[in-house]
DNA sequence: ACAAAAGTGTTACTGTTACACCCATGG
DNA sequence: CCATGGGTGTAACAGTAACACTTTTGT
């Protein structure tokens, strides 16, 4: 059911790229659209911003409201104001992006939506409005995001193997990475819990779980790395 | 004179942070506003958006009916829509921001503006609205930007002296550098011709001047320097 | 001749890259 | 016993950081 068109702001609205990593395979979260413009067709979940309602909150909101996924954080990517990017009326959107780990939560349609589901993100496709720039230039902020400061934890369970987070670093960066530097540089940064258990569901030797060490994490993030002149 | 309100969108405007570098200060340009709300205080130039617009024009030409500065290129910075940032009625902003050197401009309030200045960065006043956390945040993003690109072709005069730019770096980034540390490096990545002509402005021995190597520059920024994980 | 700013190299250290083999486990 | 993926060290190289004195110029 559409929210009542006099509560919200009619030229702005919100769009959400999410990512999740699941069978070390990046994807994003797209919804199957309940209302026109674009009825039936998978987008990214997004929605118009109450007229008193924050930004963030409202980012939030919809995203709840159209994928049942709650409670996390939304940062902002940038406004995108093409003139017909949509078709109906001038709407400017704002992008805003999140990293979950797709099993800690169970997607639920709601408002204005029929479907939800994650879709690996090398098989995205054409999507709708000027989507599929918003989830580039969403991407290219993640990228940055990696270079400057330890990610990982949004995107991964509680328990993962050096492997795997290596894999999403490959996803994420888009190339392979040497696995002996990759684990010292990593290791280095004492974010990283070894646990005593192992992954036995792979196929070779066992491999050893860890989990992030959530201060040293925080820590870490806050600060950034030192890129300085 | 003020836009026809027909001809514009209500509820969204854009601000304009200008970075200049004159005298040896990082400065920023503003404007006295001549319309309400604030009406004769200073505040970061900025309008509202046509309906039939592109959000980088509309930011061109408002930075340009505000102040006279023209043909630029402005990036965006964030959009910011607190609550009650616009006194009037919910106004959601997007900041822009910009690189360019005060001497090559002359300024010429224009509508709904009756004057136009550059300001000392380190004496930037109160300012309407939520303009502060705008400057704030665009200073933010002209750091991160700095490391990765050369940046000062846009800053500084044609002729300039490696002192000079050293110092640009410095208001920058908020810190001293090493002098021969910041040569090395500046030097090292042939964006620079030096000339045979000597600064004699100064007081002390006399300081080669330089000028940007504009096809080398560009491909220095094209390319982003590589901080491959 | 003195005050003011320009210019200039070296060394130690830190981080990055490139690279190949043995190990544990399940089937 | 073999296929699969896990785990490990080192050496060359590149970049960064710390540091102090001499040179040129105008007054």
């Amino acid at each position: 059911m559409s929210h009542n068109l006099d509560k919200i702001i009619e030229n702005i609205s919100i769009d959400c790229v999410i990512f999740g990593f699941e069978k070390n395979e990046l994807e994003i979260l797209l919804i199957k659209r309940g209302i026109d413009p674009f009825t039936g067709q998978w987008a990214l979940p997004g929605g118009f911003i109450l007229k008193e309602e924050e930004l963030d909150n409202a980012a939030k909101r919809i995203l709840e409201e159209t994928t049942g996924v709650e409670n996390i954080f939304l940062e902002q990517v940038a406004a995108f104001g093409e003139l017909h990017r949509y078709p109906d009326r001038r709407v400017i959107t704002i992008g805003y992006f999140a990293l979950i780990s797709p099993e800690n939560y169970s997607l639920q349609p709601g408002i204005d939506t029929s479907d939800a589901k994650w879709v690996k993100f090398d098989n995205l496709p054409i999507l709708p409005f000027d989507h599929n720039e918003i989830v580039k230039k969403a991407l290219k902020k993640l990228q940055a995001k990696v270079r400057n400061k330890p990610i990982g934890f949004e995107l991964l369970p509680e328990k993962f193997t050096l492997t795997q987070l290596q894999l999403l670093y490959e996803k994420i960066l888009g190339k392979k990475l040497d696995k002996r530097n990759f684990r010292k540089k990593i290791l280095k940064m004492e974010i990283l819990k070894k646990l005593d258990e192992k992954d036995k569901t792979t196929h070779g030797r066992a491999a050893y779980l860890y989990q992030f060490d959530c201060n040293a994490y925080q820590n870490f993030r806050e600060m950034g790395f030192a890129f300085d002149l």
